[in-house]
DNA sequence: GCTATTGTACTAATTAACTAGTACGCTAGC
DNA sequence: GCTAGCGTACTAGTTAATTAGTACAATAGC
C-alpha cells in the first residue's frame, strides 16, 4: 500500500479539502513526484472509509488546479508538465486573488500599510501555528 | 429618518454582515461619531424590511467588537471610549475578515508560510506604492 | 468484441448557516 | 406600580454545502 492520506470527518474541515491539501502539500514538498500515480478513487475511498464521490471531488479540484491529470479508465497522476514549480504557481495564483481583494479593501478604507502588515502577521500566526504544533484548535 | 443603511438579500453576503460592515465603515470614515445613537433594532428592521432578529445579531456582533454599546431599554450607541482608536479597530476588523479568508485559502492549498508572506508583500507593493516603505527586499 | 478497472453523473440524505416569528426581560418616564 | 419602548431568548422554516448511494461512460488488456 503506497502512501495513504488521513482524514478527520469531525475536524469541521470538509473531507475533500483535507485530501486536496495533503496532495498539494505532498507535491510541493516532493513526496509525490510528477507522473506518479495516485490511489484510485475507489481505493482511497475504501482506505479512508468514505464515499468514492468525495475522493472524486477532491481529484476534480486538483485537476482544475492543474496539480494532477486524470483519465477515466487509467487513473490519476501527478501533473507531469507543470512539475513542482507549476503546482506551486497554480496554488499561488488562486491565493493571490484573495490577497489582492483583502489589500484593496484595506486601502479603500484608509488603512495604512503598516497597520495592514500588522494585521496580516496576526492572521498568519493564527493559521500557521509556530513551530510544529500539529494540534488543531477550534478557533473561538 | 437620518442615515439609513441598505442591504441586498440576494447578494449572497449575509444580511447581518452587510449591516456590521456598513456601520464599521461609517465609524471609520466619521459618518457615525462616538455617542451617536443608531436606529433601534425594530426601526432598522422595519426600514430594511427584514426581521428584527437579524438586526439584533448585527448589533450583537458590533458590541462584541466594541464598536457600539447597547443596553436593553435604552438603545445602541457608537462606543464612546474608543473614539479614533475604536474606529481604527473597527476598520481593522473588516479588513481582517478578508485577510483571514486569504490565509485560509493559502493554507488549505498547502502553501507554506514563507511563500504566503512573499505573495502578500507583492500585493502590498502593488497597491501601496513605495513611498516611505522601509527596505525589506532581502532575506526576511 | 468482452470484461475488468477507472473516473463520472445523477440523486438523495445529512448538516450547518441564516433568517424570520413570537414571547419575554430590562430601562425610562408617568 | 404601570405603561411604552428597546434589546434578547427561544423556536421554526429556508437555503446551501457536504457527503453518500447507485448507475453509467471511458480506457486497457484479453
Amino acid at each position: 500500500m503506497p502512501p495513504i492520506f488521513t482524514v478527520d470527518p469531525r475536524s469541521g474541515v470538509p473531507i475533500y479539502l483535507q485530501i486536496t491539501e495533503q496532495v498539494k502539500r505532498s507535491v510541493a514538498v516532493g513526496v509525490l513526484t510528477p507522473g506518479e500515480q495516485l490511489p484510485t478513487v475507489k481505493q482511497l475511498a475504501a482506505d479512508l472509509v468514505i464515499n468514492a464521490n468525495t475522493v472524486a471531488r477532491a481529484y476534480r479540484e486538483l485537476e482544475r488546479d492543474r496539480v494532477i491529470e486524470t483519465t477515466p479508465g487509467r487513473g490519476s497522476f501527478i501533473a507531469s508538465n507543470g512539475s513542482v514549480a507549476g503546482a506551486k504557481r497554480a496554488v499561488a495564483d488562486v491565493v493571490d486573488q484573495a490577497l489582492v481583494a483583502a489589500v484593496r479593501e484595506a486601502r479603500s478604507m484608509g488603512l495604512g500599510r503598516g497597520d495592514l502588515k500588522d494585521l496580516f502577521e496576526r492572521s498568519l500566526d493564527r493559521w500557521y501555528p509556530h513551530d510544529n504544533a500539529s494540534e488543531e484548535n477550534a478557533a473561538s
